[in-house]
DNA sequence: AAGACAATCACCCGAAAGAAGTATTTAAAG
DNA sequence: CTTTAAATACTTCTTTCGGGTGATTGTCTT
């Protein structure tokens, strides 16, 4: 019989028991085997650059920089590199802008393990995996535009307890702009006011407190 | 020589692959054993009068319940129950909450396995133990006055985008009241603005978004 | 070149929010 | 039985916010 080279896994996560229980059910696995693991998003680079796995399980949030910047400094370098995210659930944004910025696949941490092997096996066979509670989530606000970088910037301001003066002060524009910005962020994010505004954009990933 | 009995865990966390990693650490040690694992606040009670664990591992947000409830269930039908918090950081008003409720740790799950192994023999010894990191996040805030259950009531409609002239309808109080309240709020949590008053609610674990 | 969009600024206006003070009632704590 | 704390309510005053309308500039796309 031929002997199917397993298919290699790296692990990021700064969670060491989560590592563990990833590594047990990859390595319980006769087609899988786990080559590394990393707790930050710089481990994560050198970790591939060394080991060139085959897939890639990455966490959204890490010490010293987000999931997907570490994923996009590995994919500059690696363009074919096989990244799935595994985190706990996060805002639509921030799962669209992992699977725009090259992810193969985004799984929840709450998810049964099976459909964590599952995926892994389809990514590492070239297919794109995204399960529908994921999915579903993210045709939630499909429609709905998206905001700019200065946006995001003022709500930024905003959410940190900021005056419209002090944004404006802040930013280097006059108060009646930062009014028409966040009357803006506000129609997009269907938000009743400021407070709101900053409520739904911390729920759906676009900032963080 | 003398065998002396090991320690018997209960793992309680929605997240599979967590409840995984923590199952592999336990069983490796000769002194300790997983006896059970719970995906939610009723398995963990459920399993808790089913193996009467010697130590509890509980997660903070179950999908039923919070972690901290279901703490609470089960030392209400076993006041000697030893039930350890570990979770991912949240705010300081969380921790206070566990721990006056009866918590005997609160570990971080970044934290090194060995703390956890050190905590749980510590825990099953009779003793309580916080790590500096989680002692030092609870002293930041200790002269702090405490939110009253109205004023968090208060902060959470502010955070869901409500009015002042709405909030005082839904909880049938005048609009002057919800203001009283929210300037009480704001003083007590040194914001800026209802805005801030609901980031830092949230950074500290008063509410959820 | 035309059109679309992002970012900028201005002026007006009414609605809300926030600051400060006083006061009553009830409940808990001493 | 006081004292304290919490929740309630009202008045006055100032500041801030948010809506509407309109305009300019620069960039990018078609």
């Amino acid at each position: 019989m031929s002997k199917v080279p397993a298919i290699r896994v790296l692990s990021v996560d700064d969670h060491p028991l989560l590592r563990e229980g990833v590594a047990t059910l990859i390595n319980n696995e006769p087609d899988m085997t786990m080559v590394a693991e990393a707790a930050s998003g710089l481990e994560a680079v050198q970790g591939f650059r060394e080991h060139k796995p085959d897939v890639t399980l990455m966490d959204l949030r890490l010490p010293d920089m987000s999931g997907i910047d570490a994923m996009m400094a590995i994919l500059r370098e690696f363009p074919e590199a096989r990244i799935v995210m595994l985190t706990t659930f996060e805002g639509d944004v921030e799962i669209q802008r992992a699977l725009e910025a090259g992810a193969r696949g985004y799984l929840l941490k709450s998810m049964p393990p099976s459909d964590l092997l599952d995926v892994i096996r389809q990514v590492h066979a070239g297919k794109k995996r995204i399960p529908p509670e994921v999915a579903s989530q993210l045709a939630e606000h499909m429609g709905d535009e998206l905001l700019t970088q200065r946006e995001i910037e003022v709500l930024r301001a905003v959410a940190d307890g900021n005056r419209n003066r002090d944004i404006a002060e802040k930013l280097f524009i006059s108060e009646e702009t930062v009014k028409v910005h966040i009357k803006h962020i506000m129609e997009k994010l269907h938000a009743s006011d400021r407070t709101d505004a900053v409520a739904i954009g911390v729920r759906r990933g676009i900032i963080h407190l």
